[in-house]
DNA sequence: TTCATAGTTTGATCATGAACGAAGCATTGG
DNA sequence: CCAATGCTTCGTTCATGATCAAACTATGAA
């Protein structure tokens, strides 16, 4: 059983500081250039550009060209997912409950996990659709009801496209802070993305965090079935 | 965020090779001595003893001393879980489809998952019991029915005893070949012992693979409700 | 064209940590 | 008590890889 190597390259390479940095500023989702992965990360250029070379090559990072520039991206949501757990097996092991900011009570209740909420908001979210059956779970993966379907595309998401991409509408990822699931998957993107674009809520200073406006906190409390 | 020095510790224990082979051994959820982790790291004992006890101190081994022996073992089931993850995003990152030795398709068919059974087979058992209501998710965690209790009881489980533990009798698990999930759990781990202590299965010479006697398949049919 | 910015490559430096032999404890068995 | 076994500690060797300055390439702007 030659497990060993396989998962040494992988975690070798989430397990140098630098590289973990930009891993997890990645995990916001937004595409970042080099430049600014080399200053979150805080090395050099040349420094980083190595490092996004061995991310790259073992298939973590996808990154485009534009112009002079070129975006790097997590791969896909598998890596956010297993960041994640990774995340959550430190707190546990090494007993310190996360290095806590000032911000981090923020970060428990709302932040983006790739491309979808997490945190408690997101957990409650998850166990709302899943008491009102507007999810369900089915031969261990999740599907989206008939009446789940009809309830979000009143709520304004676009459903024929989320039905219709190849990703699976609903899947469950394990949150970090809450040690719960909250909904991945295209419905769960699709949720943030409305929320994002109609500035119901932002992003903090590209970090993780997520910020609710008023408007935003009367939609959310909508989705929740809470009014 | 200083997401990155959590994870970078935890990866980085794991992404050395040798503690990798380690770690992937203590998978089978036996628990061994350090010249046998040595033996199979392929090092020497003073070198393995420096990696257990990194990888005590990190929190993911625990270890008793009995006599002269000292006994690790995975400190619990949500590091196996993060290293079947690792695997899993292995497979797709580095594209190769897992370094398939011969005994490859036994280790997908059935495998020990630290304290259950995984592979395909026990994500078939995963499916039958949701699809007969002996188990069933709620609230974003799964609970286990009257009638699962009852049937599990009759298979000759000790029931009183899974749901007076303090750990959850059911979670899921993601299964890292199938990519789907299986049964965790005190209820994953009582159906396992009960294999193993009846004989019914037997691992393969201390490795994760599992075999089955006639009669443990014939007892597995029973237990997916397929006769 | 020329300049400026973004990123890569090269080459050298340096620190970390993986490896093992030898010696040191500790426990068991005679 | 002594010997044997299991493991840890110590000290040394050595290879890897993280780091950055400087030079180089590529794209865009003036």
């Amino acid at each position: 059983m030659n497990v060993g190597p396989n998962i040494s390259i992988i975690a070798g390479l989430v397990g140098d500081p630098a590289r973990a940095r930009m891993l997890g500023a990645l995990m916001a989702g937004k595409a970042l250039t080099a430049s600014e992965l080399a200053a979150i990360a805080g090395v050099a250029l040349p420094t980083a550009s190595a490092h996004l070379a061995k991310l790259t090559d073992g298939g973590l990072l996808t990154s485009v060209k534009q112009g002079r520039h070129r975006y790097f991206t997590l791969s896909g949501a598998d890596v956010a997912d297993v960041l994640e757990s990774l995340m959550s097996l430190a707190e546990r092991t090494l007993g310190e409950p996360v290095k806590t900011g000032p911000r981090d009570p923020r970060l428990r209740a709302a932040r983006i996990c790739y491309d979808h909420l997490a945190g408690d908001m997101a957990v409650a979210l998850f166990d709302s659709f899943q008491k009102r059956a507007l999810i369900e779970e089915s031969r261990a993966a999740m599907r989206l009801t008939e009446s789940g379907e009809a309830f979000f595309r009143d709520f304004g998401l676009d459903m024929d496209a989320v039905m219709a991409a190849r990703r699976p509408a609903c899947r469950p990822c394990l949150d970090w802070s809450a040690r719960r699931s909250h909904l991945a998957g295209g419905l769960g993107k699709a949720i943030l993305d409305r929320f994002l674009s109609k500035t119901w809520a932002t992003r903090d200073h590209g970090g993780r965090a997520v910020s609710f406006t008023p408007e935003g906190l009367r939609q959310y409390r909508l989705l929740t079935g809470s009014v």
